[in-house]
DNA sequence: GAATCGTTCTCGCTCAGTGAGAGCTGCGAC
DNA sequence: GTCGCAGCTCTCACTGAGCGAGAACGATTC
């Protein structure tokens, strides 16, 4: 079982990029010396750091292999210039999230400096259903999944969350209908987003591209062309590196 | 013992970033219900990807812990706009490497349309001698790094790579004193490089800031100082963000 | 339908991993 | 300088979690 070393990495998140051997026992539950023990042994091998009896941070070996995840490292790079693109037309947030589990998983942002502050961040994780691009990711999502996130009851974080059920399937086949899909104050007050599918090469939905902006700088619908416009571009983009790397 | 996890992982690389149940034991000598159980638990935690019957992946955990390693994450996120500024400047190749080992780790790059192609790729390892980056890394290193290096022998790469060891001690020397580095087609025949110190918070050198351009494109002297600006830049931007994750 | 290869799953066996506790280190108070 | 405390390091007797051979299953090819 691979259960305490899974325990041991799964301690560090966002807000606790360095963990003391004590924290790392007690957030995990195991005996110290044990937690000694695997931690050393993660070092050794270069997946947690750790300064002379400073605390244990994630090391390079762990960032390496998380440039080598095709769902984030490959598609974050051929989608890049797109999002740039994106970016130079509209000046507002850009977003690429691929479903992981029941959540959307922000693989990259790009912000101006006159661009809103968002919650979304790299690496962080939103819900399904009150995101541009979680919305996008469930309508193309199997049924289970959809079934799995309604059955686990939905967060209402503004008076605008879509939380009911039926609410919910309407819009999402709304959005396979018109490849589109919005989120207007769902998930924070005065923010809008608008978001499109990115396909794969098999033309299954692998992640979703969208734009965030406050309530009045923008027009959505407007908007939405451009989105979809960079979603397809990013879409042709992943058929050709399948391409290459299969025949590598 | 941690290893045959660690060995599962390890054996996914750039050249190999999907591989069958069959190709996970080959290469892990590991046998195959060994294989099979301990792949399986790591895709049920999500460290590993595999859709029906299909080759195993590096999931999007990894990629998450990924993105909490200081050295990784945010020490690129803090110097990607100095990055940028640099490649504004130059429209040169920018690296930005730590030291793993014995090696360059580059940590990102940015090229543009017409920079040249290098061989460095972002979560790509170069050797020390032989890179500006590397080069630098190593000037300021415990002493043991370097006698590591060179007791390891130093490979040649073209006629004008440093392997001798008096040479590059003072090489690094020099380095020291005016705080920056140079590689002259050392790595490859036309690439010549420019490379300055990243300190951290309590002024230890932790990456190194680099251009890379091709032999008669640009006066490698005359860009140094614009690295060294670009590097010290980073600097600061290091200790700021220091001093605020210090507080959190 | 048979052969082959790759994958999945079971379960008897055993040794690799466990973790209590002793020892060590660093720090602050007195 | 000494003492107490907290955190960390290390050892080793013990045992049950992990191991992996081999049977069963599924897919593909002939």
């Amino acid at each position: 079982m691979i259960s305490k070393v899974v325990a041991l990495l799964d301690a560090f998140g966002p807000t606790t990029p360095e963990l003391s051997l004590g924290d790392l026992a007690r957030i995990t539950g195991l005996p110290v010396s044990t937690t000694y023990r695997l931690a050393t042994e993660l070092v050794e091998w270069g997946g947690l750091e750790r300064a002379d009896r400073a605390g244990y941070r994630i090391g390079m070996r762990l960032w390496e292999l998380g440039t080598l995840a095709p769902r984030g490292g490959a598609l974050r790079e051929v989608a890049l210039p797109f999002m740039q693109d994106l970016f130079e037309a509209t000046h507002e947030n850009v977003h690429l999230a691929v479903r992981d589990g029941l959540e959307a998983l922000y693989v990259d942002t790009i912000s101006g400096h006159e661009s809103v502050r968002t919650r979304s961040r790299r690496g962080g994780r939103l819900p399904l259903h009150a995101t541009g691009v979680g919305k996008v990711l469930l309508a193309h999502a199997p049924p289970e999944v959809l079934a799995a996130v309604v059955d686990g009851g939905m967060r209402r974080y503004t008076p605008y969350t879509m939380v009911a059920p039926g609410h919910l399937r309407r819009a999402l086949a709304e959005v396979r209908r018109h490849g589109v899909a919005y989120a207007r104050e769902e998930i924070t007050l005065g923010s809008l987003s608008v978001a499109a599918p990115v396909q794969g090469a098999d033309g299954a939905v692998v992640a979703a591209l969208g734009l965030v902006l406050t309530r009045g700088r923008g027009d959505l619908r407007r908007l939405a062309p451009a989105v979809r416009t960079a979603a397809i571009s990013t879409s042709r983009a992943l058929q050709r590196h399948a391409r290459l790397t299969e025949s590598s």
